[in-house]
DNA sequence: ATGGGGATGGCCGTCGAAGACGACTGATCT
DNA sequence: AGATCAGTCGTCTTCGACGGCCATCCCCAT
């Protein structure tokens, strides 16, 4: 025998790694509208207002892995607490999030984002010392923009310093909505 | 509590794939002199004919983690497989290697290569149609050139469509040495 | 004629550099 | 308060430049 021993050890990494699926997605309804949801054992890997399926689909096997199925089992925890949140009832999640092939700086803003509390607001630039680049406040909203777990990843808290609203990629209504339901508007 | 179980969970993670250490390496001897190995738990990191030890430690720190330690026990396996084949005893390794961080062609590549027998050679072209791009034996020349891996994963094996052994980072005389070994010359 | 030795023109994946973005901010001026 | 402007920053995209190549074509020495 050769070396493809790699090989195997890859596939059998890959298999362990992840039971027989590498996500599960399903949609969900909430106040702000349809919600996908996507997750790996690992955690959450997505949560979308946009219902374009398809197009979620194909960004997943992008990142995760070939085998994604709709399975409502996996995403389960994710819909719970995203309920509970919406009914009052919860303030904080108790999730894991898959972050993977994110940058680093990415992640430890992602991470400092999620220390911000239930009904608290930050400033970009403030979010942007926290992580460790006091000038990157620009580059900050770049990451809200593209935060693939909104909600639970409150990029939603994150508000320009002058105390206006700035924008949301899910839609500012959307971002008022949510804030107003944290006690923070009106 | 906010959210910050995932940073947990990134962590703890980590802590258990690796145990207490990200890599270990250790100098060797070799006929071809000395010998840098490298190893993760995942596989051997890299095998280097450059004693610059601390060239080798920045580029492992970059890329397999901050925890790097010389570390005979972790290469232990490779230094007796690489003893047994210098001595003319093993004809294939049975080793795992690490192959973070390459891009998918090249892990392609490598795989087929590794597929290339003791005492038999391919042509760069000819590797380059087994994994599939029949065109890129430019590129899989390339690919050689970078092999981290060398040996084990024998890029000494492949040689111009001329007949011709065109190149080897470790230098030609090694790859002429490697191919006398194995009774390809001479 | 035959075979080695250049020169030439395609082919290909990787890497590095450069430029173009914004969910920003603070200062300045209406 | 709103508008303008310049300063800043990490991504993404593009672009160009590499080679451990190869087939073809020429040319000259066997």
């Amino acid at each position: 025998m050769t070396v493809p021993t790699d090989l195997d050890v890859r596939f059998r990494e890959s298999a362990a790694r992840s039971g027989l699926l590498d996500a599960g997605y399903d949609v969900t309804d909430s106040p702000l509208g349809p919600l996908l949801l996507a997750a790996s054992d690992r955690g959450i890997l997505r949560i979308s207002f946009d219902a374009d399926i398809d197009q979620h689909l194909e960004w997943l096997s992008r990142h995760a892995g070939r085998r994604i199925l709709r399975s409502p089992r996996q995403v389960d925890g994710v819909r719970r607490e995203l309920d509970e949140y919406f009914e009052g009832k919860r303030h904080a999640f108790d999730l894991a999030v898959d972050l993977r092939d994110v940058t680093p700086f990415t992640e430890c803003v992602l991470m400092e984002l999620a220390r911000v509390p239930f009904g608290e607001t930050v400033t970009y630039a403030e979010l942007a010392a926290r992580s460790g680049r006091p000038k990157a406040a620009r580059a900050v909203g770049m990451t809200m923009n593209r935060n693939r777990i909104p909600i639970v990843l409150p990029c939603h808290r994150v508000i320009g310093a002058s105390g206006s609203l700035v924008g949301y990629a899910g839609g500012l209504d959307r971002k008022v909505a949510l804030l107003t339901l944290e006690g923070v508007l009106l």
